[in-house]
DNA sequence: TTAAAATATGAATAATCCTCACATTTGCTA
DNA sequence: TAGCAAATGTGAGGATTATTCATATTTTAA
């Protein structure tokens, strides 16, 4: 009855690369789709996400879609590329100039506003995120996100403490930002006063942890 | 084509609730469901599990299983139950005879560990809590816990600083809890002696903001 | 001009969740 | 104990949706 002697688990399948559009129609046909998958997202959540509808909103037939996503997946890795990409720029731009301690807290505690504010206004990127636990693609795409922006921070850290163990601040800087996230998806799952004191309260903690020691 | 008019999205219904079982029949047959359902996520994860299998490997046929289920997440909500009524226990007993500052130092500290053995133990709590964000029910739930975990903590929060802003204390605690939490699906997702860093890391950081200020 | 490559299409396939009409068992009362 | 109502058991089939594929069209390049 069930498959005789499956290797893999069917959902573990990894779906056969696409080609990437070449042509100036196909490209455009392409951030139509994308466009589509956001506004979807944003209005619904990934999970309730149709395929079809997505096809439809785009203006392409459901197979143009899988020509250039092998499955649904795909579709939401692309737009989280995206964010990653975005958010890296400004996070290396923000942590790149400081020198001493007194900068290090100020750029990182405008950093968290900055962050704080996207979570709050893109339902797409929130989304996304909150799905990365589901999706072992998604997580890892995450994991290397959080660890290259806690990259900066570890540059930073080393710069103003020579004499510290660098592994240690690398867990230190890579702890810290991952537990940031946890506390942005915990502030906008309460109410709004609350996961303003929430942000604060991470803000005061992990700033204390990397000024003093 | 579409619904004509769908007042709510298909994915968001809740599942008409079912009776719960009466019978020992009935009990002992649920038993095996929930038995079965842990085995099939401990192997493949919550997301691979189906509901034809989890009735096969139960001995029962999956009309059975719709009888005390109304759907898919209903099952696994029902092991996450489980696993937060156990666990609460733990937590209240852990932090129920703390008076000082030492003490608790010490018993954060052993708590964390417990935790981290958990998480490294029980694949099946671990994919549960993983999936959370993208189950509704499920966030609610393991809000509610942490919430209710966070509350041993300001209560000795409270005993030790009978000064401080008990709101602030809530928060804190609530905050505390949540980063542990997240500290210990990072540690997990990452390579042992990592993880271990990682935790040590969080302890070090949580304990810190316990006991001083 | 024309053949090859790229792209477009949507009906058909496949995998699953879940329902429902009907069968069986249990608990209870007379 | 007979007999009935409630509880429980069953699995074929309905419904939804991701994904494939044979075929048609458009673009590129020689």
């Amino acid at each position: 009855m069930e498959d005789t002697a499956a290797p893999v688990s069917p959902r573990e399948q990894i779906a056969s690369p696409r080609r990437a559009p070449s042509q100036q129609r196909s490209r455009e046909r392409v951030e139509r789709m994308l466009a589509a998958a956001s506004a979807l997202i944003a209005e619904q959540g990934s999970d309730a996400m149709r395929m079809g509808e997505v096809a439809e909103r785009a203006g392409v037939s459901i197979g143009s879609l899988y020509q250039f996503f092998p499955d649904k997946r795909a579709i939401i890795w692309a737009l989280a590329e995206r964010y990653t990409a975005e958010s890296q720029a400004c996070i290396s731009a923000a942590l790149a100039g400081v020198s001493d301690a007194e900068g290090l807290g100020r750029a990182f505690s405008e950093l968290v506003d900055i962050y704080y504010r996207l979570f709050q206004a893109e339902p797409v990127m929130r989304d996304i995120w909150s799905g990365t636990q589901a999706d072992k693609a998604l997580r890892q795409l995450e994991l290397a996100d959080s660890r290259a922006n806690a990259e900066f921070l570890t540059a930073v850290l080393k710069r103003l403490r020579p004499a510290a163990d660098p592994a240690a601040l690398e867990t230190t800087a890579f702890l810290i930002w991952q537990m940031g996230e946890a506390a942005m998806r915990l502030a906008i799952s309460v109410k709004r006063q609350e996961g303003d004191r929430l942000v604060a309260a991470y803000k005061r903690m992990a700033r204390r942890e990397l000024l003093a020691e």
